[in-house]
DNA sequence: GAATACAGTTAAGCTCGCTTAACTAAAAAG
DNA sequence: CTTTTTAGTTAAGCGAGCTTAACTGTATTC
């Protein structure tokens, strides 16, 4: 890095008020929603990584798998998640993101999205381009760092 | 907007990959240190907006009085928030975030931030400099946006 | 094929956040 | 000076998430 301390403090001051934002904004969504936070984090969590089992929930989020089941249970009954069987494994269940919670994940990612986007129409359209194609090289690594892993 | 399209699914990806990582990243985070989300919250509330009183807590996180109250009172005797007096209005209290608890949050941002260092660290120095670019556009954005309301 | 490990569920019980209701004390309004 | 708001606390009680423990059914292992 050429500047490492100016890099830093940029990057520092940027997260710091962008994950604030959004974290509120989560919090409130979900709110109004009627869900609480983690059966969120649990949609939020099948959006991003796709069907997995029970298993797996209570890995990533460091819970029982009692609690696992509980919660995704909740979820089921709310017809946000649906829990069938796995063929290649009976004793196992597959949990998929149902069409009424996928659209959930997106209008909140929406709200969220909203945001930005108007933040980015105060900008300048040359400086416009200038994010648009940092946050493409961000998002390009991120892709490559879990190829990785 | 030029390409608005393109503009759009640039900012939706970006924000769906950080986001979905930083929410787990301070959840885990929030875990680890033994607080719940809630009270979590509202110390990153206080280091983001600086001291404020038991009305605003309660606004804020669209809660009740009492249960500002109590959540506070928890984060007090943990060491975390420190209560005073407001001298110019004896019933209210003014809420700061304690050194203990001003480290907590900073410690967080820390790991949090890490994670975005090393993404940036596999980009090539011109493409770090975008990056960095981008972001002092945005946060600077943020700023004027917060100014005008 | 019997023993063991694995995936998930169910039930009991705890803690925590939250609400309402009742209350104290200070400020503002009349 | 009295009345009414405002700021916050305390107590009782409810619901949610989580844990442990006991259990079912299915794979694996030897």
């Amino acid at each position: 890095m050429t500047k490492p301390t100016q890099f830093s403090k940029t990057l520092r001051a940027w997260m710091d008020v962008f994950m604030h934002r959004s974290m509120r904004g989560w919090g409130h969504f979900a709110k109004s929603t009627g869900l609480s936070m983690p059966q969120f984090s649990i949609l939020m969590q099948l959006h991003h990584k796709g069907p997995c089992g029970m298993s797996e929930v209570s890995e990533r989020f460091d819970i029982s798998a009692a609690a696992a089941s509980q919660l995704v249970d909740k979820l089921v009954q709310a017809g946000y998640l649906e829990r069938a069987e796995d063929p290649t494994d009976r004793r196992a269940r597959l949990l998929t993101l149902s069409v009424k919670g996928g659209e959930l994940i997106s209008q909140g990612t929406e709200e969220r999205y909203r945001w930005m986007n108007d933040l980015a129409a105060t900008l300048s359209v040359e400086d416009q381009k200038k994010v648009s194609e940092a946050l493409i090289l961000l998002t390009n690594a991120v892709q490559k760092m879990e190829e990785k892993k």
